[in-house]
DNA sequence: GGTTTTGTTCAAAATAACTTGAACAAAATT
DNA sequence: AATTTTGTTCAAGTTATTTTGAACAAAACC
């Protein structure tokens, strides 16, 4: 809202210059050229989109986790936007699931106000946040959505046989998820 | 192509009929009313929607997968396409990627041309034939692209050897993977 | 206090994925 | 061999997801 007044901001009244479009602040006088990636970083970042497409999760996810992976110094939001070319958005949503994730860490550099972040390569860090974040969730509900199938069944119609073999079928996958899963990350500290 | 011309077919030269649409075809007389889902299809049908999602599969596997585990009798392409108002294309893909899987079984009725379907419900099938179609393809290409991230360092540079590190590091989770999912597929047998 | 820097949010635009349905192909039937 | 039944394909339409960018909020700085 209040979408045709640019050059105003919202809480004070005193006069104010223009705003400026982000982009030329920090620029006008010596817009940092784009640091064009090194061939190791291209082809962790063509790497990396790969590995995550395979888990249909966004490109720009996997961009940004090939870069960090790729790169020795901890990188600001600016570095990844600026030399990944993607926008401020992408960028601020891609590193706050990947840092929800556990798959990158938040650097304090002394003297730096910007965030910065490098690669979590911890295989034992990397599955667990994985499966806590994305599986897991699933698996809690299990035993509620099971027990809602079971009210579908009337006992008295003739397929109540089978339909409670169904549920059983689908109670035996969640006891295989339950004990799998753990072990999956108890292993995944091994490597 | 050939798309203006609706009244020919392809192959004969002698006279014919104006092609009538499918949906007139069989029914023209006493077009079949649609069989309303019981309820416990229609919370299987949600329970596994639910599922597949969560593996970021198209919502409609998720219902044909649903009504065929809910539903005793083999269904055909048709069964499937009126009973979830789907249309042709999606009940053929969709029955065509879960046979692919291994997660439905084709029946041959004695008398009856059409391909009947049921579900597959061994978690030893349906597992291990989701990682051999959608995970170790992935893992197959790998020693390939590790070899590919190898040539793109530059033993001169400074950060070789920062970047041989992560190599190394990716080795491991192929490695883990390759231990793993053999594990996986295991233990599913057991269930 | 006001200004600047930094990070987040979200509506709208761009893109990707899914679904539809009619044409086609293949096999069974007459 | 012509017709009917059945299953598949794919261009076009629809829907869902992702990306963008400008407004906003919060904190640091003056």
């Amino acid at each position: 809202m209040v979408k045709d007044i640019p050059f105003t901001t919202g809480g004070s009244l005193s006069t104010k210059q223009p705003k400026i479009p982000r982009a030329q602040r920090a620029g006008d006088l010596q817009t940092s050229p784009p640091p064009p990636l090194t061939a190791f970083q291209l082809e962790s970042v063509a790497l990396f989109i790969h590995v995550f497409g395979a888990l249909s999760l966004p490109r720009s996810i996997g961009e940004i986790y090939g870069l960090l992976f790729s790169t020795e110094e901890p990188l600001s939001l600016d570095d990844v936007q600026i030399r990944l070319k993607l926008s401020r958005g992408s960028a601020s949503e891609g590193l706050r699931w990947l840092r929800s994730l556990g798959a990158v860490n938040q650097v304090y550099l002394p003297g730096i106000r910007k965030e910065h972040f490098t690669a979590e390569t911890s295989l034992r860090k990397l599955a667990s946040g994985y499966l806590r974040d994305r599986i897991d969730p699933h698996l809690e509900n299990g035993p509620n959505r099971l027990s809602v199938l079971e009210t579908r069944i009337d006992p008295a119609s003739p397929t109540a046989h089978f339909e409670k073999s169904r549920l059983g079928q689908i109670a035996g996958w969640y006891k295989f998820f339950g004990k799998v899963l753990p072990l999956v990350k108890v292993l995944a500290g091994k490597f």
